[in-house]
DNA sequence: AATGAATGAGACTTCATTCAT
DNA sequence: AATGAATGAAGTCTCATTCAT
């Protein structure tokens, strides 16, 4: 991997951790500069400012989080089990990964969010959301509209880990598990 | 209603509106001070800084919450239709208050929350807490910790009404019944 | 006593006290009032301002001193005694009154000072001058300006009490007595 | 001279220059700001805060002043020569240096100075301190606690030139000597 | 005389960003 | 590409003082 790229991964992790923890406001560009040790010149040879990196950075993590959830994907599985397994990973991806999902949940509730950045990396998600239609087609899924499924996974699974940076839960892979199946109820038909 | 509680509400009105359109970085003291009406000088009167006044602010809008959602509580119903109400007035209020319900997702993701303010804010609703153990009892809910049961009310409503600002979403009353009903049937025995 | 000049007492003491804790800049008006009990309001019915409340403790501090040097002044003694009781006497009201010393050698060495406050101060000291020009007259001084017999007794004894409160001196009466005796060899003929 | 060391220099004779006209409070960082020529920000890179830059300041003026008192130090000569060029060179320093010697004698009585940097600028005068214990061992001086012989050096001379800042006194070169001859009879044994 | 909430100018400092090197 | 000193607008907050009560 070329130095670039380099440069690029140590200023989205000096981000991402450093907004996981102080938050947004709180996290100045010299705290960036520091941390990912990239000059403040240079810092603005790789984005045009403060805004495109925290921007950048959601994308980046959302592309890394559709790659993971599709990785066990077998296409001609049954659409059940393709869901279940996205389901699944969805929230073990979640879990394993705190300072990102600190990160994404800020980023969520945040006036970052348009709508359409929502469309540009909904995106990333062409298979996953296949199989959600053949879902709902096969009537595997209740009649909801799609944010509201996205709801029970996203938020919840953000919630899961907030509630375990604050130290009232512990994440077992049993308790992803169960919580897995209570969202698979809500859901599904 | 004395004028000292006047100003501080406007404070607040002014605060969760700004924080609300444009998130904690980017809602100066300015800002809060243009819209609130209330002098630059004056507000450190009610407040001791800018982080005080957000906290504060999370603060009084769970007490109104949790006195909404016991509104129409009766003591002696069953179990299984207090918790219901609940749920509804959850979903209900929620919706009905975007502005709130943006603050307070963005404070619960943000570093503001903290498992001491948690605590603090948990004692609110005391009464409700009761329903919930109760229910638990009679085995009505699933044996889950009890923060996955909030993670189902709190993010899976908060998350809806950030898919409705953002435009994905219409709330109907009907759509909230039947969001009500899937959350219901994930935490439900 | 009327309470009139109670509560200028008590802006007085409070002033002395936190300039000599934490100096002109940093003793703002409201640490005055917290600590002198006397309310915002009420405090510039008795000084126009900050400022007056310094100069006027600056005065108030000089007359209480001259009352105390010509303390046991015996008209008819010679001038060489009269001489060597206020000396002494300067010092030891030095020493014994830490606060007001550090008061005033702030206020001496600040642009406060100036030279009509000098001349208006200088006048509290009538008695005491007409001994120096006695002094002067019988050749028991050094003949030098005034000013220059002034800062032997005020900056010497005010550098005194400056190095014990840093802790690098112990002011007994016996380094006290040592202290006048050096002075006078300094001044005297 | 690289530039880095004339901004720190331009920093300090602006604030060298206004504290000593306007006092410690009412010298506001855009005040200095504005004589250095060093931009808001930029000052920032240079000192801490408001404090650093006056402690720094001192520091730096006492370093000076010990390289001036030294200069011509011959090491020799008897003692008593020693003695008399330095106590010669302290008042003729003083005298020459209205600015610094108001801004030093404003920071002596305020709370800027401690225990601690008392200790660390003394250390700047150790060649100094070294012909003070000669001069005792070999009782030119009185046997006086050393700060107190600090006091009619250091006191006397600031006090001199805050009379002449005030127009009470015309510091010649006569009176400079007179005034060393003096200070040298109140000292020496 | 007395109160203390209210004022708004101005304090210190940090910020994202630029630019000469 | 890279550096980090420099910028000055904007940030939060404190100040001395006023004024309605």
């Amino acid at each position: 991997m070329p130095k670039i790229d380099d440069k690029r991964q140590a200023i989205f992790d000096a981000t991402m951790e450093l907004v996981s923890e102080h938050g947004f406001h709180r996290t100045s560009m010299s705290m960036i500069i520091r941390e990912s040790k990239v000059s403040s010149g240079c810092i603005y040879h790789y984005f045009k400012g403060k805004d495109e990196i925290i921007v950048e950075l959601y994308k980046d993590l959302k592309k890394k989080a559709a790659r993971y959830y599709m990785s066990d994907f077998v296409p001609d599985e049954p659409t059940r089990l393709q869901l279940r397994k996205i389901v699944r990973n969805y929230f073990r991806f979640t879990a394993k990964n705190p300072h990102a999902t600190a990160f994404k949940s800020q980023f969520i509730s945040s006036p970052y969010m348009t709508a359409e950045l929502e469309a540009e990396t909904i995106s990333y998600f062409s298979a996953f959301t296949e199989v959600f239609e053949n879902a709902q087609r096969e009537t595997l899924l209740k009649d909801l509209p799609k944010p509201v499924v996205g709801v029970f996974l996203i938020d919840v699974s953000n919630g899961l880990v907030n509630q375990a940076s604050l130290g009232n839960l512990e994440l077992t892979d049993e308790l992803i598990d169960a919580v897995t199946e209570c969202v698979w109820q809500a859901i599904s038909a």
